[in-house]
DNA sequence: CTCAATTCAATTGCACACAATCGAATTGTA
DNA sequence: TACAATTCGATTGTGTGCAATTGAATTGAG
């Protein structure tokens, strides 16, 4: 008789797997929005810390979004080339990359101001289990590993 | 005087961040014990369906994934080129590609019988919460737009 | 039966993610 | 002040994700 595969195996029993497609699915339900406004959804993150900050660093930006420069210099430079956002060198530390978005990328915020209403009508959570998600997603985020 | 950038656009203030950046997180985490079998995590989410099923078509495996054959066709060789599972047609439906585990994917399964414990000794989440997390997922897969 | 519509996996092209490495700039210490 | 260690962004290479298209196989309406 074949061995049965172990429950704690199984793709459903496993918290990874839900949280892995339900990024993902949350970012499919982003992606018809943001083609208005032509942004993929990482360029979208980029771009709300710099509708918060205007100006930072690249390893600034990389920290607050848990990315490093072989994904975000490839995506600044497509932002640059959009006219959303300027990159030049710091003058105190020539090392460091300075992000400071442009008018056009101001004119963006507006246009894109609708769309965590209307993402938030997408997800069928109560405000109190909204709240709940977050202080779990935020426990597994500050627990020891990271 | 600047207007300040509204509420609703921060960051912190959006379930999709969190959601992304967590998956991201605990992806991450899984690394090191996937590297110990050499597998992704991808390639791991695969062979768990395998290790559940033995046999399944490659439109099964990838309803199951939420993953397209863009993403299966390359994977799927992979894992047959490590001797993981074999793929062939259907004779019934010669569109259909059967995707069977060998003897190889089955004893892989033992090496990787510790890594679901391992894991969740890094998610710091009481099985309650875990749960709670678990259906808050669910509820948002399942709602519309999906 | 017949042929248009559908269903599959494969392919192509683009955009991430991320490990590893590089090279320039800066820092800390002797 | 030297100079080794560190920090920073850029580059390279691999592996996804996913939209769009292709082509073969199957299905279904007439």
């Amino acid at each position: 008789m074949e061995e049965r595969c172990p429950d704690v195996l199984r793709l459903d029993n496993q918290l990874c797997f839900p949280l892995y497609a339900c990024s993902r699915e949350v970012i499919r339900r982003y992606k018809p929005v943001l083609d208005e406004i032509d942004l993929t959804y990482t360029q979208y993150i980029a771009m709300l810390v710099l509708w918060e900050c205007r100006s930072v660093t690249a390893k600034e930006l990389g920290s607050r979004l848990y990315l490093d420069s072989g994904t975000l210099t490839p995506l600044l430079k497509k932002l640059e080339a959009k006219g959303l956002l300027t990159r030049r060198r710091s003058a105190q530390d020539e090392r460091s990359l300075i992000v400071a978005i442009t008018p056009e990328g101001e004119a963006l915020r507006e246009r894109a101001a609708h769309i965590p209403a209307e993402m938030g009508r997408c997800m069928p959570l109560e405000p109190s289990e909204a709240e709940t998600l977050l202080r779990l997603l935020r426990k597994i985020m500050d627990s020891a590993g990271g």
